[in-house]
DNA sequence: ACCTGAACACCGTTCAAGT
DNA sequence: ACCTGAACACCGTTCAAGT
């Protein structure tokens, strides 16, 4: 009871935690400047010492629940047989992971989905499980389209990945090559995978990363294993497989 | 040019077809009650006449996507190979046409998954696809989790269609047993897979849909589906399957 | 009956001013 | 440097008043 009360200093962190605690309380609609400080027990105005707008404060709320997501993930998966090779194991257990987290913030999936930019965790925890389908054996043609078709289960129902706007829109080439240069170090496999794509795509550089392509991809996955269930029956049991 | 003028009298679906046009145009953000006035050439208060408020004017914008869904999927169909059993190739026809539809509103996906209710003509296009699965030979219990792994698909990557709030909230059994029976004319397939479904369950009647479940089961799916891809290569022409 | 103007209780944000 | 109060330009919505 020495310094509980109205003395710790406003920061980043504490705008971040408050925002996150109201909305998972009272959901995303009430996530207002105004609230988050008065549950500060602070001015609305002093918020923007701490974060440029609203919108840098949504995103900081979605950098916590990736950052959350992926702990989390890094701590099941170090509990977990170490180190064994099967990725359709390790897979699994990420999603569900993912799953549960999204379950606590049950507004976080659709607030994702409507951001204009991809958080940048968001990548660190892609670049995890396309190395857990490279060391599969997977190409990376094959992972990359296995990251859009599990993107909706990794995050527990969220809208499409790399969103539409970046395959109609033009791209500075110039930045995105130094985008590419500085992701190589941290994020090797996506790197990697997108030097590849572009590569069998350099007729139709645009059409590396072709939406209607993945959707059907994803589409005649899920058909085609209702069409065996529907062949063999249920499956009763996953371990005798 | 005898009457293109503000003569019109406003109704609910001038409202509507304004309010989507923005949508379309200005994104979903530039929905406001002056702007949906401005463009009607008329004051926000007139709106209130014709649309109880504005949650309601959004239910009225979904159920104008999902119809635009059902009649571009029936003209489709209509025009495809006539009345054959081919399930697969019908389900994959309807999720490409809805597919397109909702990439001509892509505000729309993201507001469907964040709408609280479920719209009532979205039930009308489950019936159908769920006539489709049943007609293919597909039990209630598989056509129950096709239509869970193929939600997103159906709508062009959504949210969760039975929305999280059903299950851990308190039923009214009555209400449920009317709203049943008012179903059960129009919707005959999906008003007997629920009976079905819910007569499985008898033990633990919360249970008949259980979201985790149907997670894991489409996640299996997709796995399921990349293993057989991983093994035998990519296919390289459908037709030949 | 349908439409309107003024008003109310909210937003996010700017700006000059405090300490 | 960090925080504040007043103010601005927006929201959705109510209400009494017009026609």
């Amino acid at each position: 009871m020495s310094d509980g009360n109205a003395r710790a200093p406003l920061s980043r962190d504490r705008v971040l935690s408050a925002a996150l605690r109201i909305a998972d309380v009272d959901g995303l609609q009430a996530v207002t400047m105004r609230r988050v400080a008065a549950d500060l027990e602070v001015e609305a105005m002093s918020l923007y010492h701490h974060v440029r707008n609203k919108e840098e404060l949504l995103d900081g709320l979605v950098e916590s629940v990736v950052g959350e997501v992926l702990t989390e993930v890094g701590l099941a998966e170090a509990a977990a047989s170490p180190a064994s090779g099967d990725w359709h194991a390790s897979l699994r257990r990420r999603c569900l992971m993912a799953r549960t987290v999204m379950v606590r913030h049950s507004w976080a999936p659709g607030l994702i989905g409507s951001r204009p930019t991809i958080p940048a965790p968001l990548y660190l925890y892609f670049e995890e499980i396309l190395a857990v389908l490279i060391g599969g054996g997977f190409t990376y043609h094959l992972a990359h389209q296995a990251l859009h078709s599990l993107g909706s289960m990794a995050l527990g129902f969220a809208q499409e990945l790399f969103n539409p706007a970046d395959s109609g829109g033009q791209v500075d080439e110039g930045a995105a090559e130094a985008e590419l240069a500085a992701m190589a170090e941290r994020l090797p496999h996506l790197t990697t995978m997108v030097a590849a794509e572009l590569h069998d795509h350099d007729e139709d550089p645009l059409g590396w990363c072709d939406s209607q392509r993945e959707f059907e991809f994803t589409l005649d996955l899920l058909l085609d294993g209702l069409a065996r269930h529907l062949q063999t029956g249920p499956v009763r049991d996953r371990t005798e497989r």
